[in-house]
RNA sequence: GGCCCGUUGGUCAAGCGGCUAAGACACCGCCCUUUCACGGCGGUAACAGGAGUUCGAUUCUCCUACGGGUCACCA
């Protein structure tokens, strides 16, 4: 068989050979141990919460270690390809702040190592695999969909395994003179691998499960499909070494066809990148764990969590601490370091599957947010409002002093308040303040002494000073309270319940349900302040009213 | 079904031949407290099962069970 001309008749138009491109896409010159790495999504519509987990992979290892971070996409197929994919997985990441230097970014396309869209590499996928052809280590396939649903069907009843190989190949010794009539004839081809099993089991390393022993791939598989773009076996292997990718992070079901790449690598006489196939992150269904899923869940997209108005340095963080067990622990000893001064590792990322766990996500989000000053829980939380709750969006920063005020209740110090685990949250959360969203619930103080209450709501306007302190300000309530044969506090009025109607604490709750309309709410002294002499005048009336009603 | 990978409390997990088997989330109790949210203290709860190696196995080996993945002209 005359391999050399076998590969002129498949690929007669290709202009270049594989040296052009060893040249035009160089070893690159970076700093000894910087590492390569690349995120590489189809564009199906949306960015998967498994595939931020990887990105955050790659990015910190890369960035780490004076490399580079590159994003390629992996659209060789159209059926699956969504019109706005590119621009929903660049967006996505760069909602998370992460920086990509080379690739597609929200900018557009940059790097020297392009293009960088697979459906674009056409002409460098077919150089290679010419020369895969001339060398014999690849051939043309005729096999249309019928037989080969035929050959599937008698290897199920033979009960061996499936697949296009040995026997079965039947394309694989075709001669020239058939290749010819076929392609004369019209008949479009895929090009399949030549595997040439040598018995021996291949051994190889993965970065975080360390020796993988597996049978050796003896099945012919597809590189080129019939519309001349690659699978992405091929498109992996041709891609990574152009590319000249250091360590290929990618989800554990790469495992089971790992024989196939590094017998590609083997084949093209190239040397293969590190492997890191990463854990799988599930979820429980029906007392069960599975993948997520795009269908099911709606977490599975990160657009999700946005939406939510969980701040993107809780998901970083969330997302770190599931893929190197130590984070959480450094988080403690530093928290308000940012993630990119922990020192990321491949060595303490696990390699068993995780189950999705929201109160844990919730719980970071909460200490986030309370760690935040109140500028940038200001900031953060309008980058959320803008764009989920446009309602609550105007009114919330239409006096931004205000706002801030309001999220500077109980922040900073020791131990600030974590009232917020999501900026979904804020609204309900910060509503009363505000006239258009005052929505009160008075039934609580008909559970106290009627003419307390009316006259606790009738005096408290004047006593109320807006210059007072926090401590000065209960005073006067504790002083109001006494004048009403209430305890000053609660330890007085436990000591001896019975002489008392009850304690300050109760006094005061009068005034928050009238002031904020509910039992709980921050800091009542600091909540007036922000409110007014006026409108806590105002609310005060509009609950002696309400109680006035009751009669 | 074949082949891979995995298995420490409900969840995430430390552990890398000898420990009363960490810690975090969740849950429960107590304390603090003008409500709530915090915070403090304490509690419930785990090495999938069985052989073997060893003076000694959570740790090493094998088997079983269970879970996950993969067997496309999808990635």
């Amino acid at each position: 068989m005359d391999y050399q001309a076998l590969a002129e008749l498949l690929y007669p138009s290709v202009q270049h050979d594989c040296d052009y491109y060893e040249a035009k896409y160089p070893e690159r010159n970076l700093p000894e141990g910087a590492k390569v790495l690349r995120f590489a999504p189809s564009p199906t519509g949306y960015l998967h919460l498994g595939g931020v987990y990887q990105v955050m992979c790659d990015e910190r290892l890369a960035h780490l270690s004076g490399g580079v971070f590159m994003l390629r996409i992996e659209d060789t197929d159209s059926k699956r390809e969504l019109a706005d994919g590119i621009r929903v997985i660049t967006d996505g990441i760069s909602k998370f702040g992460i920086q990509i230097d080379e690739g597609m970014t929200p900018d557009g396309e940059k790097g020297a190592y392009g293009p960088y869209r697979q459906s674009q590499r056409a002409e460098i996928y077919h150089t290679f695999a010419k020369k895969l052809v001339a060398e014999g280590k690849a051939y043309p396939c005729f096999c249309n969909e019928e037989r080969l649903s035929a050959m599937r069907a008698e290897q199920e009843a033979k009960k061996v395994n499936p697949g296009y190989y040995g026997e079965y190949a039947a394309c694989r010794d075709l001669s020239l003179e058939e290749v010819k009539a076929h392609l004369d004839n019209g008949d479009k081809f895929v090009l399949r691998f030549r595997a040439c099993p040598t018995g021996e089991r291949p051994e190889f390393t993965d970065c975080v499960r360390g020796r993988i022993d597996v049978p050796e791939n003896d099945v012919d598989m597809v590189l080129i499909k019939s519309d001349g773009i690659p699978v992405y076996h091929f498109a992996h292997v041709v891609d990574d070494h152009l590319m000249r990718t250091t360590h290929v992070v990618r989800g554990e079901e790469w495992l089971a066809t790992l024989p196939l790449h590094v017998q590609l690598f083997d084949a093209m006489g190239w040397k293969r990148p590190e492997y890191i196939h990463t854990a799988t992150i599930m979820k429980i269904d029906n007392g069960g764990k599975r993948k997520l899923s795009k269908r099911k869940d709606p977490e599975a997209a990160v657009e999700y969590f946005f939406t939510e108005g969980y701040p993107r340095e809780a998901l970083i963080d969330y997302l770190l601490m599931l893929l190197n067990s130590n984070y959480e622990e450094w988080r403690a000893a530093n928290p308000d370091a940012s993630y990119e001064a922990f020192p990321y590792s491949v060595e303490k990322m696990s390699n068993s599957g995780c189950l999705f766990d929201f109160n844990k996500l919730y719980d970071i989000s909460k200490n986030v947010i309370s760690r935040m000053d109140a500028k940038t829980a200001y900031a953060s939380s309008t980058l959320w409002s803008a764009n989920y709750d446009a309602e609550w969006h105007s009114l919330f920063t239409a006096d931004p002093e205000k706002a801030i005020a309001i999220l500077s209740i109980g922040r900073g110090g020791e131990k600030p308040r974590k009232d917020i685990g999501l900026w979904k949250e804020l609204p309900a959360y910060a509503g009363f303040f505000f006239e258009e969203r005052f929505d009160p619930d008075y039934s609580p103080l008909l559970g106290y002494d009627k003419a307390d209450v009316e006259k606790v709501l009738a005096e408290y306007s004047a006593l109320y000073q807006p210059e007072d302190d926090q401590t000065t300000w209960f005073g006067r309530i504790k002083e109001l309270a006494v004048s009403l044969g209430y305890a000053p506090d609660t330890k007085t009025w436990k000591k001896n319940k019975e002489s008392y109607k009850g304690h300050a604490g109760d006094v005061s709750m009068f005034l928050r349900v009238a002031v904020t309309g509910r039992t709980n709410s921050p800091d009542l002294c600091e909540v007036m302040r922000i409110l007014g002499k006026e409108k806590v005048a105002e609310r005060l009336e509009k609950a002696a009213s309400y109680i006035k009603e009751k009669e």
